[in-house]
DNA sequence: CTTGCAAATGAAAATGATTTCCATTATCAT
DNA sequence: ATGATAATGGAAATCATTTTCATTTGCAAG
């Protein structure tokens, strides 16, 4: 889903739930939409603060919070205290491994994984509608 | 391993760093590894006061980091803002299944992903120390 | 068994991320 | 245009986690 199909499913999702489609939010969801990191708070604040220098957190934390109930965002917690959020990819689910000590952080997809995945789930009668799969190690320039 | 061969494996950790063996702190890893839930500080501490009431947040704290560190405990987050702390696994690596509803956890096993875990990573030229792969979705009692 | 010193304890305070409060402002259906 | 309702933003509150510090304890060397 490009950009602007991410501001119109933001839209019918604020209409359904009968709230209120404002400039702040609208830009915040952009500015958000536009990154390809795994973004923090902090870090989106700061952001959205280059334009709009009188944004308060408060409203960046209700905006992440109205993307992420919406589907629009994925909250991910990697270990280091704070919330980082992610854009649906472009190109279907994908997967982590983070560097332990440099933290960098590599994505990947496989699709037998996933499979294997809905198996186990079918297995033990659950609906999966979501997954994390992280892998902690050293990455190439790290190992000893 | 058998809670004796964890205190053992405690007990070799502390002369290695140079740190000392405390009631507290034996009491505490004891009533830990007797657990076999997804325990929080909060959880673990109540356990603890039990049978010494005057025993603080910090320490118990401290000894989590204790376990975590020499590898004998495992810090988990799932999402609800607490560290849980799990146990390590009689029988190798387990992965979990989260209910979104009713935040039941399933555990299971599925040795073909960890395989092509290990493959992926290869791949990408990282060293796996560690792994989580968390399944969100719906459990059957809370399948709508 | 004492002693000395480094480590541990526990109560309280500090920190830091997240969440709520509330007075004011903005949106939008009518 | 208006009125009901939601959103904003700054500040304060919350909550888990971490640190501080005065005191106590463990332990190795005498």
């Amino acid at each position: 889903m490009d950009i602007n199909g991410k501001m119109e499913a933001l839209k019918s999702y604020l209409e359904i739930k009968g709230l209120k489609s404002t400039a702040q939010r609208d830009y915040i969801a952009d500015t958000f939409f536009r990154t390809n990191t795994h973004i923090s708070l902090d870090e989106l604040l700061k952001k959205v603060k280059r334009k709009t220098p009188n944004i308060g957190y408060a409203t960046v934390y209700r905006t992440m919070k109205l993307l992420t109930d919406s589907g629009l965002a994925i909250a991910r917690q990697f270990g280091d205290g704070q919330t980082r959020y992610e854009n649906l990819p472009e190109d279907g689910h994908h997967d982590h491994m983070i560097c332990i000590k440099c933290s960098k952080i590599a994505e990947f997809q496989n699709q037998k994984i996933e499979q294997l995945q809905s198996e186990m789930a079918k297995k033990l009668g659950f609906t999966v509608v979501n997954h994390k799969l992280e892998l902690y190690g050293y990455c190439q320039a790290c190992a000893k």
